[in-house]
RNA sequence: UGCCCGAUAGUAUAAUGGUAGUACAACUGUUUUUGGUGCAGUUUGUCUAGGUUCGAAUCCUGGUCGGGCAACCA
């Protein structure tokens, strides 16, 4: 039986067109960030979207760089962007460039002038926005609208030469100062920018507009559907006006609704606060919504495109629950993490009948869920071991089946213990546990016939070793920053990071390789940071594991 | 107070005039050498008022609520 995936509202309008022989069948989708700023999560919803679906219906994706306004642009963001997509998984068809068609754009805009389609103004960016009127009342003309075609040649040949200064001119299409949209009312279509492009160099010092380069971009590649967010609904009339006077290849806007998630903030200008004001260490910072951020952090391809998948594409505002991100992580790292022993919050237990110099070899397997095993690794086990903190408890509540007095656990992949006593420093804290072992219930060969409830985890005091791990939560306290009162960064969780710099990890993960993600038994998934070396090891953690027994605690 | 978009469980998303389904979350139980995983199950929903129809989440009308639009940004 074949999967059956009910289609989105997109899927179902390219099969309708596909039905209808439009274009020949033929599908063109692009991706058309401007490189001013990092890739984050968002993006890569419309990612999966416009390549998946190209992929689907045996189209295309081209990758365009939407590079319209040099003054925020720039290379290191073109190339974390192509990084970023790659990564992902994605294959564009072809790398392009709006600043590819500035030529061809400057003769759009000279045909629209002599069509009486176009005008040169010379009034301020004040002076235009006060003709414009208000949404509730028609603008007025600015004295320039109904200069002659000769002379709004003459004017914007003029500004492309550089006889202008910045501000001092702007080309705006003719066309209905009454219109109930405002982005009819005569839009601006070149500005005077005496910048540097990233890729044009000082070639030019006039520049299109979003409005008049992105639907003509559209069309000299023939894209067959523009697929872009809900603000930009509006813009939509004009995307087409301007088609249909230049008379190019039409192609369709579409526009579905942005991701968005609870618990962080996704507009550029808001990360690039983050990135500039040093809440963060960077775009890369893995408590970012960034790809990059993300990538750090230990997610792995597989699970973005899968949450992609899973939140669906519609055209209703969403606010997304961080939870089934989560959910897409832990399943993709279920299945491939190797399982190591870490103890974060160490304290010592002493196994009073185990031989002081004696050093057990266990053979660990690396993951149980993979049919047929997934290899293992060697763990030295001695009578002295690290266990975490809170396996422990002086006086055991009644669901707790950890250790205390008189209790039994079962030590992951070794032996079956029970505790005798306890010491106290002088503060009061617990410094050692003593305890016996039960010589026959060794893993994979118990023949005690003892069976406990709880199985902890532990890391040989003799041959561990150590490593910085990093734990990361939520980059903000509320769901949603942006709508809070005052600035969004007053609502930045003040925990979002703790740093363990002594963690005991047991010798095997001195080997753990950058990219892979390793399940640290019983704690979460964690990664290799970018910052680690060979002396120095440094752990992200991913996410944590599904904990029930924390939420019975929280609950009382 | 102009124009545009939207409204289905807590969160998303399907049902395209004919049984309101799926995922995450929550809760039970079960399995388990991870309080993880797996498995089985439970709870929770069509914004509202009319209309059309044998039959409406779906079509029509009014209302309510939410969002967007007046950058020389994209």
């Amino acid at each position: 039986m074949s999967e059956e995936r009910s289609l989105n509202f997109l899927e179902e309008i390219i099969e309708e067109d596909i039905r209808n022989g439009k274009n020949d069948g033929r599908i063109l989708t692009r991706f058309p960030p401007e490189p001013n700023g990092y890739l984050h999560i968002g993006h890569a919803k419309s990612i999966c979207l416009n390549f998946g679906i190209a992929k689907k219906y045996k189209g295309k994706t081209n990758l365009r760089f939407d590079d319209t306004n040099p003054t925020t642009e720039d290379v290191e963001y073109v190339d974390s962007i192509r990084e970023d997509i790659k990564w992902l998984g994605f294959e564009w068809d072809q790398e392009l460039y709006s600043s590819n068609y500035f030529d061809q754009l400057y003769d759009f805009a000279l045909n629209l002038i002599r069509l009486g389609l176009a005008y040169v103004d010379d009034s301020t960016a004040e002076e235009i926005a006060a003709a414009k009127g208000t949404p509730t009342e028609p603008g007025k003309p600015t004295p320039n609208r109904s200069r002659s075609i000769e002379e709004n040649m003459q004017l914007f040949e003029d500004m492309k030469a550089g006889k202008y200064p910045d501000g001092a001119k702007v080309l705006r299409a003719k066309i209905d100062l009454a219109s109930p949209n405002m982005h009819l009312r005569d839009p601006l279509m070149y500005r005077i920018k005496h910048a540097h492009h990233h890729r044009t160099g000082d070639k030019w010092c006039i520049y299109p507009m979003y409005d008049f380069a992105h639907g003509q971009s559209d069309a000299i590649e023939q894209i067959t559907h523009s697929i872009c967010t809900l603000e930009f609904i509006p813009h939509r009339p004009l995307y087409e006006w301007f088609i249909q006077k230049l008379n190019i290849f039409p192609s369709k806007q579409y526009e579905f609704a942005r991701l968005n998630m609870n618990y962080t903030v996704m507009s550029k200008r808001k990360l690039l606060q983050l990135v500039n004001e040093n809440y963060v260490t960077g775009w890369d910072d893995p408590r970012m919504p960034t790809i990059s951020g993300l990538r750090r952090r230990g997610y792995t391809p597989l699970s973005i495109r899968n949450f992609s998948e899973r939140i669906g594409v519609a055209r209703r505002e969403n606010l997304i629950d961080l939870g089934l991100l989560e959910f897409c992580i832990r399943e993709d790292l279920n299945k491939s993490a190797w399982r190591r022993m870490v103890v974060m919050d160490p304290v010592k237990l002493i196994i009073s009948n185990y031989p002081k110099d004696r050093i057990e070899v266990m053979d660990a397997e690396n993951n149980p869920e993979v049919e047929g095993g997934d290899g293992s690794r060697p763990i030295p086990f001695s009578s002295e071991l690290w266990i975490e903190r809170d396996d422990f408890m002086e006086e055991p509540t009644k669901k707790y089946f950890r250790l205390g007095p008189g209790l039994m656990v079962r030590l992951k992949n070794a032996y079956i213990i029970q505790c005798d006593s306890f010491v106290k420093d002088e503060t009061g804290r617990v410094s050692e546990i003593h305890c016996t072992y039960i010589p026959e219930s060794k893993s994979g060969s118990d023949t005690s016939g003892i069976h406990v409830k709880g199985t902890i985890h532990w890391v040989s005091v003799a041959g561990a070793k150590t490593a910085e791990i990093r734990l990361y939560d939520r980059l903000f306290r509320v769901e949603d920053p942006s709508n809070e009162e005052g600035d969004f960064k007053e609502y930045i969780n003040p925990d979002s990071l703790t740093v363990i710099k002594n963690a005991f990890i047991e010798p095997d993960l001195a080997n753990a390789r950058p990219g892979f993600g390793y399940q640290f038994i019983r704690k979460g998934y964690f990664s290799l940071d970018i910052d680690s070396s060979p002396d120095h090891l440094v752990f992200n953690r991913t996410v944590t594991l599904k904990d029930a027994w924390a939420k019975e605690i929280s609950k009382s």
